[in-house]
DNA sequence: AATGTTTTGTTAAACGTTTACTTTTATATT
DNA sequence: AATATAAAAGTAAACGTTTAACAAAACATT
């Protein structure tokens, strides 16, 4: 910069002593009203903006918060980016964004730099994490949540979505349509809340006393390219179902899509029923009926979490466990 | 953190002046090899990582970089801003993003923050900016990038795509496909890439000698719900137009998406080209032909151009204007 | 041997805040 | 009037780096 404007030159300014300005900033002492004017007027006179640098290394803090995402391209991801950005913002703080790409290399990397940054706190949403970081994050006290993973560590807030009452909800919705075939296409197996969400299909199936076929029980990619590969076996078998539960929403758009090459229609032909809620599902012919995961509320609860945590309002470690929602639009039918 | 370590830590540890320690991390000196090795050890050992903030105080730089972005959710602004953070880490910098939702005292908060925290530079993709914001940017000494948007500014780098050659693109593969009745559906008349590629699209037509209906051009809002909405429209226009140019994407498909709900076909009824190449674009039935903007090309020549500014490389000011691309898919065919 | 030069290291002063400690001034109590 | 107490403001030492200025050793040149 040309020139700084630093607290020196307001407390000049103003003819008091840094101190003073500091106090009248922050509000942590007595000021009479007559100085305060005196100083707020050097500030705005001398436009000054204190330096945050400063600020956070004297023991402060820089008003940071690191959000660690596998990926902003994904709009599910995006969107709580999104949302824990308008929180923070909110409240005076600004986010760093790292984007993962699900490597546990570049995400330990990642984590090295907000720590050397000092951040606040982290915000991890990771589909896939060691430890490690955690630990890393924690030893350096900086607060951390991990949000739509669950995680079991003593030192961190989780905040999850139950992924099994909506797998369970989704699949008691196409019941409640008439329907007893009904299959499900699940996730890569390694991610556990697809599993979750298969539980729940199954759980609901025995509670309604419908047998479980394990032939309609598919794993897909997650992707919309997934979606439309299941349609194949889809159609090859024998006793074909007449409502499908796709994990996500990417892959029941895929199969959709597919379906609708083989002039099979939805919801005519087949009911379906995603899970995310992704901006997509609103906009897609038929308009997708799915499981919404709130993820306004998911950003809310752990950006809430986080600044509690980073303004020492609340030290105790908590375990959010956040309910979905279905949302009914045009791709299921009653039988 | 329970205890920070210092480079005085490292220092004691291996046995010399904290001079020493940060010219061997910096490479500012030479430092003999017995000593260096020494150090090395000491910060293995005590598993130092320097404190970003102290090293920002003193004159050096946060390795920061801000994003200043109307809305992370819209993809075609998260994929720039993948582009932008995957450049960034890699020179080990971080990415401060900020979502301005297109509001004038948002952006002009979060330019406020950015000053504060002193990062090393900005890049700014708004389609609505005052220069208010970049001045204030400019007066703080930190270099800034305007991207996507046209900007007459000495300060500032600039660096757009061109939008009226993307339209005159278009417009010239309709015509190359055999068709002459070609309508436009533009963007809100504010938005001046939008007029630009209306532009491209007149120029087009004169320069094939075909003569312009201005009943073609239509305006939307640059939404799906604009490219449904102009359906209605279209479809009343007495001599109705076989091929269609969308200046967006998003539109492109609620107009394909419209004109199915009436059994249009495309691209046998009618074909439909689009501009951004949104990932949507690839996923949808057809999948949409359209002009790509070179988002990759936008970030890597945006970041270069910022961190070479940040880097004292080059302080030249650099105007660059990049091609679109045509992608063709499936939503046009030969007349 | 005396001097200059290069190589290698160290000391200590910044950077702009916050805050514990100290000082000054005003008011109350004896 | 002298002292104690409270209120308001100031002084200066941190925070963890970088780096200019300085110092000492090692070597080369006269």
């Amino acid at each position: 910069m040309i020139i700084m404007i630093t607290i020196h030159d307001v407390a000049k300014m103003a003819g008091t002593s840094t101190a003073t300005v500091s106090h009248v900033i922050n509000g942590t002492r007595f000021v009479s009203d007559e100085l305060q004017i005196k100083v707020k007027n050097a500030m705005d006179e001398l436009n000054y903006k204190p330096n945050m640098m400063a600020r956070g290394l004297k023991g402060g803090s820089m008003k940071t918060i690191g959000v660690v995402v596998p990926d902003c391209t994904n709009t599910f991801f995006s969107e709580i980016a999104r949302a824990i950005d308008r929180c923070c913002f909110s409240k005076g703080y600004n986010i760093i964004l790292c984007n993962t790409d699900n490597d546990v290399k570049q995400q330990s990397s990642y984590c090295d730099m907000l720590i050397s940054k000092m951040v606040d706190g982290v915000i991890m949403i990771s589909s896939d994490n060691s430890d490690d970081d955690i630990n890393k994050l924690i030893n350096a006290s900086i607060p951390v949540v991990i949000a739509d993973r669950t995680v079991n560590h003593k030192g961190v807030d989780n905040i999850i979505v139950n992924n099994e009452k909506g797998g369970y909800d989704a699949t008691k919705y196409l019941i409640s349509l008439g329907y007893t075939k009904i299959a499900c296409i699940g996730g890569p197996s390694f991610i556990s809340s697809s599993n979750q969400r298969v539980l729940g299909y199954r759980k609901a199936l025995i509670e309604s006393g419908i047998e479980i076929n394990e032939d309609y029980i598919s794993h897909g990619d997650f992707h919309f390219a997934g979606g439309i590969k299941s349609v194949s076996d889809f159609i090859k078998l024998k006793d074909r179902p007449e409502a499908v539960f796709a994990t996500n929403d990417m892959m029941a758009l895929g199969f959709i899509d597919g379906l609708k090459s083989l002039k099979i229609e939805v919801p005519n032909d087949v009911s379906v029923i995603g899970f995310d809620d992704i901006q997509l599902a609103r906009i897609t012919t038929p308009k997708l009926t799915t499981i919404a995961q709130p993820l306004d509320e998911l950003a809310l609860k752990a950006t809430t979490l986080i600044l509690n945590k980073v303004e020492k309002k609340d030290l105790s470690i908590s375990q959010i466990i956040l309910n979905p929602i279905l949302v009914v639009r045009d791709s299921c039918k009653k039988k």
